[in-house]
DNA sequence: ACTCCATATGACCTCTGGATCATAAATTGT
DNA sequence: ACAATTTATGATCCAGAGGTCATATGGAGT
């Protein structure tokens, strides 16, 4: 699944999806990122300005990667998940 | 082009090509983006953890997006570009 | 209804990112 | 070399993100 992200709410759904999509629980994902439990819960909640670091963190545990790319011209070639 | 952004540094370097494809000055990129220009050099250099809002603001003046994707297993397309 | 685990919330504290202004350094044009 | 523009740096201030702990709410399962 590809998540377009335009939102920390965007955010939030695709850190979500891809921690249930591995069965992990909030705790378990907290300590193989090192991110707290508390604050993945704000996070996959979209609240405001997470650090990027704290988002990479939580990427790197979650076996995803992120790209920066043009804005695709109309191209919605239906792979897209936007919230 | 499609940057691999894994870092803070990566980020910066995909702000600031693309911002220079487009032949804006930090200046330029910041009132379009409501992002102070210092910040902007601090971003494009990669300096720590920019907060998610701000980088929303400049891939959105910058007409780029952000996609999260499972990671890529192996499949290096040739279309990256890591730094 | 009652556990048990998961997730959310609330409070406190510390640290740092970003706004803001000033200025230094680097780059570009002539 | 010089002037003009662009980019970087440095300092101060403030808001808010995340670490940390405690607790509340929610959901499964029995």
């Amino acid at each position: 699944m590809k998540h377009l992200v335009r939102t920390s709410k965007n955010l939030g759904h695709a850190i979500r999806q891809a921690r249930k999509a591995k069965n992990l629980t909030q705790k378990e994902l907290a300590s193989m990122s090192g991110v707290w439990q508390e604050t993945i819960s704000k996070i996959e909640n979209g609240s405001g300005g997470t650090k990027l670091e704290t988002l990479f963190d939580l990427i790197a545990a979650l076996d995803l990667e992120i790209t920066v790319t043009e804005r695709s011209k109309g191209t919605s070639d239906g792979l897209e998940d936007i919230f």
